[in-house]
RNA sequence: GGCCCGUUCGUCUAGGGGUUAGGACACCAGAUUUUCAUUCUGGUAACAGGGGUUCGAUUCCCCUACGGGCUACCA
């Protein structure tokens, strides 16, 4: 098995948004697979007709996208040897494997209806036990290994519906190798028969993963936790089919919690957080309601999926920030952990602080430009939009936000002048002298030859000298002056920035204000 | 209930028979900074419990506890 091309998959069903611990198995399918060369293909497996959500597949496929995880073939993306590769218009393929599971004694057809096996577990549940199609029970309910042949014959021929059942064996034990937890087992006779073809002529998941799996040529198949309990079932199938050379390794991923008490991360507690829970944001059709999106939040691609990455897994050295090539140069399943992990929102943002970090100033410029436009009513010809300006601006942005959707709020006095001032400041601050001092500054900066952040500082430094006044007198002053606030970006840089016509200009219209 | 998986600082984790049990997030303190932020330095904080095995267990084994998952003609 060692010398076919590494092949992996990710196979959601449209059900709804991907949920972020979703995009994470994704994302370890993918880099495991490029870690190795090999491809990676998305697979929509639809097979419940009743749970399809109108949108739900283009969601998964503009989320994949989105993180930068690029299917070699599938579903969005370009179709492969092996197309179709949605589940529902390969529904043809799976009923001969199940016919063949039944030939060959491993698969019975069974013509108990809902009503009847839910009438059947709810009396066990009020006996407090726990009803199971199984080797146990299949002897008492309506199949082909309890009717006679003629009466099976004559039920199929009366369009009587019939879904055909796995026949675990009775007595065996079921072992297989995790990739990630090593060797684990069960006993057959608590796996029960599982649904292979369900009365509508579809394949249950158990049955069409491993079909397409095998037929797709699939390795390495890596999924949710979730799936561990009918990981018997599946080697089962294999074997049954006689497969079982070519059956995938399996790796059962840890869950994604959620980040306060116990239990799966679920779109609840993203909602009672405050944080995405979703890649993208959505807005489901039937309910209208809206769930948040990390990509709508601000967040990079790249920061998500860093931030993915580690939630379960870690290259063992002390390196965080990680590229997507440089993932799938470190990633290793083994690497992986075997428990749940804790989702931590503000993590997250220290991923994308991060990230922000070490991007280009002009990078991120260029970003924000658009919405830095729209919200201080500027037109391209205005100096604050030209590359020179907007970089400088993030360069004194940059370590006090972390998105970049910040900037505009958190340092709209780089682009618009300020309106109101501090009044505490200028209370506390505001004496003798002040007046003198910043008409002088105004006039000598109006003067200044050489616009930049030192000189700027030299001048108002000098000319606090010649009144007496120390720079700390005066200084906060000058602040609220520029920006109307007590805090923000480097002074000088600010004034540096702005340029001497707007400086002198926010002197004067701030002494008109506290003179009166 | 049954079956399966799991358990190192609050969180993500490194480590793995002999370590001062390391890092990151968060938090706290100090330094730098005209302010806030940044940055720097330092700090609080963990091997679930009990039995083995062993000269020695956080590390290997067993049990218990706790947590999680599954137990559909859903995936």
């Amino acid at each position: 098995m060692s010398e076919r091309k590494i092949r992996t998959r990710f196979a959601p069903s449209p059900t709804g948004p991907l949920h972020m611990g979703g995009v994470r198995t994704a994302l370890y399918s993918y880099l495991f697979a490029k870690k190795h060369g090999g491809d990676f293909l998305l697979r929509i497996e639809d097979t419940d007709q009743n749970r399809f959500v109108a949108g739900a597949e283009e969601y998964i496929i503009e989320s994949l996208k989105w993180c930068g995880i690029v299917a070699d073939e599938g579903v969005g993306f370009s179709d492969g040897p092996f197309a179709p590769y949605r589940q529902s218009e390969r529904k043809e393929i799976y009923r001969q494997y199940a016919e063949q599971l039944v030939q060959s004694g491993h698969a019975y057809y069974a013509f108990d209806t809902s009503e009847e096996l839910e009438a059947l577990r709810k009396q066990a549940e009020e006996a407090k036990t726990a009803f199971s199609y199984s080797t146990e029970s299949r002897m008492t309910l309506t199949n082909s290994l309890t009717l006679l042949e003629d009466d099976v014959s004559r039920r199929k021929a009366a369009g009587e519906q019939y879904v055909i059942r796995l026949k675990v064996p009775e007595n065996e034990t079921i072992t297989f190798t995790d990739l990630i937890r090593g060797e684990v087992s069960f006993q057959s006779a608590v796996v029960d028969d599982k649904v292979l073809l369900k009365g509508d002529g579809m394949p249950t998941y158990h049955l069409a993963h491993i079909v397409d799996d095998y037929l797709m040529k699939i390795t390495h198949a890596i999924r949710g936790e979730e799936w561990l309990p009918s990981a018997p079932a599946h080697i089962l199938i294999y074997r049954y089919l006689g497969w079982e050379n070519e059956m995938p390794d399996y790796a059962h991923l840890p869950l994604l919690l959620k980040p306060d008490g116990n239990g799966k991360l679920s779109k609840r507690d993203g909602d009672r957080l405050g944080f995405p829970v979703f890649p993208l944001d959505w807005n489901d059709p039937i309910t209208g309601e809206k769930s948040s999106g990390y990509r709508e939040r601000g967040y990079y691609p790249e920061a998500f999926v860093n931030m993915l990455a580690f939630l379960g897994w870690n290259p063992g050295t002390e390196k965080e920030i990680f590229s997507m090539p440089e993932l799938m140069d470190a990633f290793a399943i083994e690497q992986i952990q075997h428990a749940g992990a804790k989702f931590d929102p503000e993590k997250a943002k220290w991923f994308n602080e991060q990230h922000l970090r070490s991007k280009p100033d002009i990078e991120i410029a260029n970003n924000i430009r658009a919405s830095i436009a729209t919200e201080f009513s500027l037109n391209e010809n205005d100096a604050q939009l030209s590359d020179a300006f907007l970089a400088k601006a993030v360069s004194l942005l940059k370590p006090r936000v972390q998105f970049e959707n910040e900037m505009q709020t958190v340092g709209s006095y780089l682009f618009v002048a300020p309106t109101t001032f501090d009044e505490q400041v200028i209370s506390k601050k505001w004496k003798e002298g002040c007046m003198q001092f910043f008409t002088e500054l105004e006039i000598e900066y109006s003067k200044l030859n050489d616009w930049n952040t030192d000189n700027c500082k030299l001048t108002f430094e000098a000319v606090a000298a010649s009144n007496s006044l120390k720079p700390g007198d005066v200084l906060q002053l000058f602040r609220v002056m520029m920006s109307g606030q007590a805090g923000g970006v480097d002074l000088f840089g600010m004034v540096e920035l702005v340029g001497a016509g707007e400086t002198t200009k926010r002197i004067e219209t701030a002494l008109q204000k506290i003179n009166r």
